[in-house]
DNA sequence: TATCTCTATATTGTCAACAATAATATTGAT
DNA sequence: ATCAATATTATTGTTGACAATATAGAGATA
């Protein structure tokens, strides 16, 4: 027989904890914000428990800041702490770089250079550009970190500081906008990656993602 | 007027989180074993309710997995996990000396120099030995990882990859016990922070980090 | 003896109520 | 009118009870 029935497959906790990063990382739930936990509870149609313990396993993931009493706020970054994410990412997805160029085939470079055109496609529109800058970019970067092969690598850039980095965008409202220029790092991390060269893979990432951070200083200062 | 009372400072789950990640880094709850509610709310004296609030937090943190309707397990590594986690490791350190290079005066240096030399003094007797491999080396790495002044560095460091890896050891009762070895390269790294050489200081700690990573390796293979 | 089913027990998930603390509004005095 | 003290409201912290699910055990059958 058929498994028709979905199973009940999660906790409310679980659930919610989902939908609650989702909306932090979206922006509905700006930085800084206030968790109300009544409000929240009959927004989600939950009770107060389930509530807690999600907002718990979000104070865990650095993503809400609780204060005794006082109750759990959505993290806000200032750009010393984005800056000091993004030299964590340079070192990282530097290592992302490295580990992928020792075992990428033909067939992953391939779907690289597929990600890249597509992406040029998109980028001739008006529309096309914003959704290079918002999600484009960083399917690229998604997409080499998982061939990394690390799996806490990929955990840690991709289910944590990603989410923090877009923190910061939403709060600032500026997004690295360089499409050319990115697309030409790219395609440069393809070729050396084709080539199997990890150590220019490597210095050519932790490149692009300093130009990145350079741009961001110089965004917050105008 | 002073301030006598302490003034009841954090809430039930909080104390009670430090208090279960303390017991899983010192291995009292080891690797894997089930995290039981009814028993640890009776063991710690309060309600199941923080205690579900003090897991999740945890889950958040990585050191539990949590299961529906099944419960939470403390995580438990395998060696390539363990690798990942030196992957990382690393790269991360190595980015911690760059850093810390730019910026460590003298007095800085003195300190790490009188780390050195106090664990050589305790490392003479056997409990001595003992001393060093468990907690003696990651003094120094703590502080070097301090120097870098790149808070969510040491907080990611020290506050979780550190953990996770005191975890393997206490799953394998394998430390990294080379202590001559680990001698002088500690005073290396010193001595290129000393000279503000920051390029020479991450190829040095990559070095040192790599090394134990194979001296874990090895161990697993016999 | 081994395996399966059914029952009993234990554990997890959820909720609503109460207690404690903080935030807000009100009152009164200067 | 402004500020301080007080009363009120709202929010957070904690608990115990109940429901749903999973685990363990007893008994029956092959």
């Amino acid at each position: 027989m058929a498994s028709p029935t979905p199973i009940k497959t999660s906790t409310l906790a679980d659930s919610v904890f989902d939908q609650i990063r989702t909306a932090i990382v979206k922006g509905e739930l700006p930085p800084g914000s206030k968790i109300n936990e009544p409000q929240l509870s009959k927004q989600y149609g939950i009770s107060r428990g389930p509530l807690r313990e999600a907002i718990r396993r979000l104070e865990g993931c650095k993503l809400v800041d609780i204060t005794p009493n006082i109750g759990a706020n959505v993290v806000s970054l200032n750009l010393e702490q984005a800056i000091e994410i993004y030299e964590i990412r340079e070192s990282l997805e530097g290592l992302a770089c490295r580990l992928a160029a020792k075992q990428t085939n033909t067939q992953d470079c391939l779907k690289l250079r597929r990600l890249l055109s597509h992406h040029e496609q998109q980028i001739q529109s008006e529309n096309g550009l914003l959704y290079y800058q918002k999600e484009g970019d960083l399917d690229f970067h998604y997409l080499i970190v998982r061939l990394s092969g690390n799996t806490r690598l990929f955990n840690l850039l991709c289910g944590e500081l990603y989410h923090l980095l877009r923190l910061y965008r939403t709060q600032t409202s500026s997004g690295p906008s360089r499409p050319e220029i990115a697309f030409k790092q790219h395609h440069q991390i393809v070729d050396a990656l084709e080539s199997q060269d990890g150590e220019l893979a490597e210095l050519l990432m932790k490149r692009h993602i300093s130009s990145a951070k350079k741009l961001l200083i110089k965004q917050f200062n105008q």
